[in-house]
RNA sequence: GGGGUCGUAGCUUAGCUUGGUUUGAGCACCCGGCUGAUAACCGGGAGGUCACCGGUUCAAAUCCGGUCGACCCCA
């Protein structure tokens, strides 16, 4: 199929813009090729390319239907590091930034092949060529004119905040790296005492999971309004909440005095590990609106270089901060006795140190969850750093009330997850001390003053250079004069998040605005954008962000968000437990439809569980039933000679129940494609094509076989044509192969499936109350089929009659329709009160057995056998007597039982069902005269008869029946086994048979003269 | 601690917006049937406290509140 399509030259038709439709704009949030595809990339995949094609399939004009790949990033420098086995900083400048981002580049398209591969042998429809990468000059210089941009509206600053840092990395993440590490993790649980100033035996009770901050602790703070208490333990006395005292001290401890938390404020303690020279100030009980007493002690811990609330408190209290770390999380302070140690193995030591000084209460265990590095597992650090930041915590609303103008699916991450992030979304910390990324374009001199630039031709009017590659190192030996001060300027050595990348690549991927091709005005909102779910605080916020500060308006209108594949087991896939599913085995072991089909069913919003059983019934039932059912219309199409260019007016009952149905399918299936809920329509689809084979073609199967090509069995044939490429059209979008496949051998003149219009709906031919009736229909050909396995009449055997009892009349036409497969003499429909029912008495058990007792069993033999007359009597309101006893009409209830000869089955459509058992002779020979047939279609098939093969069959049997059952039905026999001959005999391959315990000898032989 | 999603048969699920027969399917299982669609099809069986508790209501899988559990996100 592929190979097809490359001939005919498929892709570029599909790439080329410029149709007249209406624009459909897509952007394809990038990968990293750094690493191998997996199934729930193509999970996002598979959305994305059904909801294109679709679009194209509709006309419209899909724009930027093209790759893209993410390229910087700590991901990579990972990579890299491990190729050199560093582990440090250190050893990348050892090594030098030069050959180190060498390194990075030629590693960045690692598995680039392996990805286009993928995409093409999943059918993934995006230009690969012109595919948009974040190492391009081109693309790097966008960003900047970004950065200048947002430095122009001031909302780029400088700061020295606490940030979420990796000691390992050695730089500071964002909130949405962060957002992707944390896991659980075990850490110490320790309950230190202060000990207030001045004071014997009086302590702070406080309680951390961080004890290798405790050397740099400054203050500690309570909550205004908190109560606390003073209590008596042992020989000391702690302070602590009230509220949390009998969980910590137990009950032995006595309260000696309470107070408010503001009335602590002002105490003074004494430092706990005495090392660090003390700034002025520190050391006093100060107040914390985020105190909370749900753990803890009340007071809490605060070391101002190593926490946010912290930090506030320091700069609240203006004293110098205590930062004994350095920037690779060690212990730098000759003073420390853990001078050089790595912090957090130093918290065994602290508090075995705290122990041996009587300050540690007590000490154990937590579990919680804390961020962790996303890239290399290190414990992250909170960490005060100087940072750029894009202030995006003052435009909250404004991103908040643009949200509501995008359409998310499902619709509850806009005001859910999404809405939430917004409502309190972060300063964006963007500066990254790293190597491979796009350098932050910002120039600084020693006299504090900053040069933004925002393009190559800037850069050049300021230095003179123009560097070919806008990477580091080669950026870092630009330098310009300071245009304020005429001082030496040097840029600032960071480079940006490479989430800041994504998010530009509405724009940047088109290089505004140095090139035509991208205008905010026309080109945002792009119309779709599907990512997994984990872009939720990834790149659909980067994209909203800077959509909304650089142009005011929102990035993508629609957005389609995935949750992710889990392994067989249920589990997400990690590198860690080895069970990840990559796309290139998937595709190898089951084939990409049946991929696809099988993503693309059931809400993408919800968890998908490989499940391979599942991928495999999928397909069958759906591709094999499809392929079955052409495959009948070809080959009966064939013997009549009919092709569908010869057309055809469908006016048989079935078949304009067939179109009916299909166009009510057309319309429902493009209404949920247009909202891009695609699992839907593949619902419709495959309940469609259940339908088609198991109802259409089975009644219709004896119209296709017989007689010569009339007006309507042309009808037919137009309608099952109309039906199978329809529905081949529909699933194009879905499962683009097997479609595009039986597309070309339905019509051999057609290039592709994928260059038609989606099938639209002929309103005219649905006919709703058509359906409605059939639905009926449908039922009770299953209630007559269940009736007659239950009461042992094969459906071969001819029944006398089947009555219906409906509110919802069936046409006649559609009714002689159901006869063949009902088979049955006569088939009506009447009402309730013509139904063959006799009323039968029954006892109520509950009410008559305790009356009875034992004598139970033979009131209800009694009751059986007069029913007529019992109810009768209960009709009047009469009592009856039954040996001694009297049983009152309330113990008794009136029932309807079928009539003897009859059984009845009922349904939820229509009503009631009743089968007449009586099979008298001449149904008897019927039937037989139909296993007979039967049997000699079965010799024909083994014999490899072709199917207008015509024979000459002889029988031989010692019983009468079957005799006359011949004699009567010869006529019959021969026209539906082709037979031309009927006789006595046993010429030809003969087989003997056992009809229901009566022997016959048939014997066929293909007949001299055929055709 | 806060937020989101979810909980229906052994498994996968529909129904929930807008309350109204007996919660409907498919897979798997068991029994039976069919045999010119045959790696298909048909019938039957077993399997559900619709997570739990409470409320609203004539009526709750559905609406409301709470509890428990799972997953995700945030702190």
């Amino acid at each position: 199929m592929l190979q097809r399509w490359d001939e005919i030259g498929l892709e570029e038709t599909m790439y080329k813009p410029g149709r007249k439709g209406k624009k459909f704009i897509f952007l394809e949030g990038p990968p990293g090729a750094n690493g191998r595809q997996h199934v729930g990339h193509t999970m996002t995949r598979a959305l994305k390319d059904s909801a294109l094609r679709y679009a194209y399939m509709r006309g419209f004009d899909v724009l930027r239907r093209v790759g893209g790949w993410d390229c910087h990033g700590l991901p990579v420098e990972i990579e890299a590091e491990k190729h050199f086995g560093f582990n440090s900083k250190k050893e990348i400048e050892a090594l030098g930034v030069r050959d180190f981002n060498a390194y990075c580049r030629k590693i960045v398209f690692t598995y680039i092949d392996e990805w286009k591969e993928v995409d093409r042998k999943l059918g993934y429809w995006v230009n690969h060529e012109d595919a948009y990468a974040t190492l391009n000059p081109e693309y790097m210089e966008s960003d900047w004119w970004a950065i200048k941009r947002l430095s122009e509206k001031r909302l780029l600053k400088k700061d020295f905040k606490i940030v979420p840092y990796c000691p390992r990395c050695g730089t500071s993440l964002s909130s949405h790296e962060v957002a992707q590490g944390y896991d659980e993790t075990s850490d110490p649980s320790v309950f230190v005492k202060f000990r207030e100033s001045g004071s014997e035996g009086r302590y702070f009770l406080v309680w951390t999971t961080t004890p290798w901050t405790l050397p740099s602790n400054q203050f500690l703070a309570t909550g205004s309004e908190i109560t606390y208490v003073l209590c008596q333990v042992k020989g000391e006395q702690l302070y602590l909440a009230e509220s949390l005292a009998k969980t910590i001290l137990g009950d032995e401890a006595t309260i000696v005095k309470k107070f408010k938390g503001k009335d602590l404020a002002g105490l003074r303690y004494e430092q706990l590990v005495p090392f660090l020279n003390a700034p002025a100030g520190s050391f006093k009980i100060v107040l914390g609106d985020f105190v909370g007493t749900d753990e803890g002690t009340g007071i809490v811990h605060i070391a101002p270089a190593f926490g946010a609330d912290d930090f506030d408190v320091g700069k609240r209290e203006s004293v110098n901060i205590l930062n004994p770390v350095d920037s690779s999380g060690k212990y730098a302070e000759p003073g420390l006795p853990w001078n050089g140690k790595f912090v957090k193995d130093a918290d065994p030591e602290i508090i075995a140190y705290l122990k041996k000084n009587g300050s540690l209460f007590k000490s154990g265990k937590v579990k919680h969850t804390y961020p962790f590095c996303y890239r290399c597992k290190s414990p992250l650090l909170y960490y005060p750093l100087d940072t750029w930041f894009i202030l995006v915590s003052k435009t909250r609303e404004l991103l908040s009330s643009h949200n509501q103008e995008i359409n998310w699916i499902p619709n509850h991450l806009k005001d859910g997850r999404f809405g939430n992030f917004l409502g309190e979304a972060k300063d964006w910390a963007l500066s990254r001390n790293r190597y491979w990324g796009t350098p932050l374009p910002i120039w600084s001199c020693s006299k504090g003053h900053y040069r933004v630039v925002g393009s190559r031709k800037e850069l050049k009017d300021l230095s003179g250079t123009d560097p070919e590659d806008l990477h580091r190192p080669y950026i870092d030996e630009v330098h310009f004069r300071c245009e304020k001060c005429g001082e030496n300027m040097t840029r600032e050595p960071y480079t940006l998040d490479t989430w800041f990348d994504a998010g530009c690549a509405t724009f940047a991927a088109l290089h505004y605005p140095f090139e035509d091709g991208f205008s905010p005005d026309s080109g945002l909102p792009v119309d779709f954008i599907s990512e997994a779910i984990d872009q939720t605080r990834g790149w659909f916020y980067t994209l909203h962000v800077l959509g909304i500060l650089l142009f005011g308006k929102i990035a993508f209108s629609n957005c389609l968000v995935n949750e992710f594949v889990l392994d067989e087991k249920g589990r997400k896939m990690s590198k860690s437990i080895g069970n990840v599913i990559w796309a290139a085995d998937m595709l190898e072991n089951v084939g990409a439809d049946p991929v696809r089909l099988f993503l693309l069913n059931g809400a993408p919003w919800k968890p998908k569980v490989i499940d391979y059983k599942a991928i495999d019934e999928l397909s069958r039932k759906t591709f094999q039933t499809l392929f079955n059912v052409y495959q009948f219309y070809s080959s009966n199409a064939n013997l009549d000679g009919y092709h569908h260019s010869m057309g055809g007016s469908p006016e048989n009952i079935l078949d304009r129940w067939l179109l009916s149905r299909l166009n009510s399918l057309i319309r429902d299936c493009a209404r949920e494609m247009d909202l891009f809920l695609a699992h839907n329509a593949l619902s419709a689809m495959q309940e469609f094509i259940e339908e088609l084979s198991n109802f259409y073609l089975r009644l219709s199967r004896s119209r296709f076989w017989s007689g010569p090509l009339t007006e309507e069995k042309k009808g037919s044939y137009f309608a099952l044509f109309l039906a199978v490429d329809a529905i081949v059209k529909m699933l194009a979008p879905l499962t683009p192969f097997f479609s595009d496949y039986l597309y070309t051998i339905i019509d051999g003149s057609k290039k592709s499936v994928h260059l038609e219009g989606y099938p639209v709906p002929d309103a005219s031919l649905i006919d709703a109350d058509l359906e409605k009736s059939t639905v009926a229909g449908i039922e009770v050909l299953e209630i007559a089929r269940r009736l007659r396995q239950e009461n042992q009449i094969k459906g071969r055997q001819p029944v006398s009659e089947i009555l219906v009892v409906s509110k919802e009349l069936l046409p006649d036409k559609l009714l002689d329709s159901l006869i063949p497969d009902l088979n049955a003499k006569t088939v009506r429909f009447i009402s309730t009160g013509e139904a063959p029912v006799k009323r039968a008495a029954k006892p109520v058990l509950e009410k008559v057995a305790p009356i009875l007792k034992s004598r139970l069993r033979d009131f209800q033999e009694y009751v059986r056998i007069n029913s007529e007359g019992i109810c009768g009597k209960l009709a009047l309101g009469e009592s009856l007597k039954f040996d001694g006893v009297t049983v009152t009409p309330d113990m008794m209830q009136i029932e309807t039982v079928p009539a003897d000869g009859y059984v009845r089955g009922t349904g939820r459509f229509v009503e009631e069902v009743f089968l007449n058992v009586k099979i008298d002779t001449d149904l008897g020979y019927e039937g037989l005269a139909r296993e007979i047939i039967r049997r000699i279609q079965v010799m024909r098939k083994e014999m490899n008869l072709d199917y207008d093969q015509k024979i000459s069959t002889e029988y031989d049997t010692e019983s009468p029946e079957m005799e006359k059952s011949i004699e009567k039905f010869a006529k019959r026999i021969s026209e539906e086994t082709l037979s031309t001959h009927l006789g006595r005999g046993k010429s030809g391959t003969s087989r003997d048979w056992d009809i229901d315990g009566i022997r016959i000898g048939i014997a066929i032989e293909p007949a001299k003269a055929n055709r």
